[in-house]
DNA sequence: CCTCTGACTATTGTTTGCTGAAGTCAGACG
DNA sequence: CGTCTGACTTCAGCAAACAATAGTCAGAGG
């Protein structure tokens, strides 16, 4: 990756909450916030599937999904089954549909270098081809680490 | 996303360090272990630059860069200076450049939805188009979130 | 009205992540 | 030989995340 010149002193601009990985990893940088985000995506929706999927208490599922929700990245929304009362599930919203990328490269990542085989494969449901995450630009040419700059926003 | 037929049943496999997002986010999940890798990005290799720009003290420094280290994410490799004694600075391995997905992903998402603007782009250095990360698969096809299918590992 | 279920909340205690301050250690340089 | 610097390590302590258990609460069904 490279830096733009004025960039190069770093020591500034990186601290203090002006980066935007920090800004993200102060919501979703708990293991569990992370872990749910992750059942949202595989379509759990009730409280207590999060729970369990995550393998995480009642307590520690109340406040993830409680601050997922105040963050924008869930929405409560109610529902009714027949003969039971109207209840809430926790459904993605637009923001937290955009972190799937974040997700999947954890996945990507996950299942090249960190241990044992996974046992379940994320794939293009179309033609079966293994899910890759990749930069590109707008033009939608692939990106390597050195095509990547850093870049004082202009305005 | 979709989950096949025999894994809708999800209460089993996801838990008990299954997933490989399970797995990566044991290794990268804490906020200053991310931004560490951040900084290896915009390429920092040296100890106290990592305690000054991600903000941490020595210690969580020392642990995380060991972690790092014996996770196979940077490698430690001894350089000199002229007129000093030989040290070692931190540099990315294959493994640790492949996690850069995730930390594009995240700026991404941090960039579009957490707060405040950032001052900071990251863009294509050839072209100046902002950088986006995207799921695709092997024939290059751009992924939505509703073409992404789960399915056991075949063999 | 009582029970049952899904969805929580509250309490207690433990573990992990982190900070701040102080100390160590190796080697270049005066 | 003593100092200085970069790169750590150690220690004490705090705060957040988390687990386990128990309790609450709303409403449908009996």
């Amino acid at each position: 990756m490279k830096l733009e010149e004025r960039l190069q002193d770093r020591t500034q601009w990186t601290t203090a909450g002006r980066c935007p990985v920090e800004r993200a990893m102060g919501l979703v940088g708990s293991r569990n916030a992370m872990l749910a985000m992750r059942e949202a995506f595989y379509g759990t929706t009730r409280f207590d599937d999060f729970a369990e999927r995550v393998g995480m208490s009642p307590a520690t599922t109340s406040s993830n999904l409680k601050a997922l929700t105040e963050a924008g990245l869930l929405e409560r929304r109610p529902y009714r089954e027949a003969g039971t009362r109207t209840r809430d599930e926790y459904v993605l919203t637009e923001a937290g549909v955009d972190l799937m990328p974040v997700v999947l490269a954890l996945f990507a990542w996950g299942s090249r270098h960190a241990g044992e085989t996974p046992g379940v494969d994320v794939v293009h449901a179309g033609c079966g081809e293994a899910v890759e995450v990749r930069a590109t630009c707008a033009g939608g040419h692939q990106l390597e680490s050195d095509d990547v700059e850093l870049r004082v926003r202009s305005r």
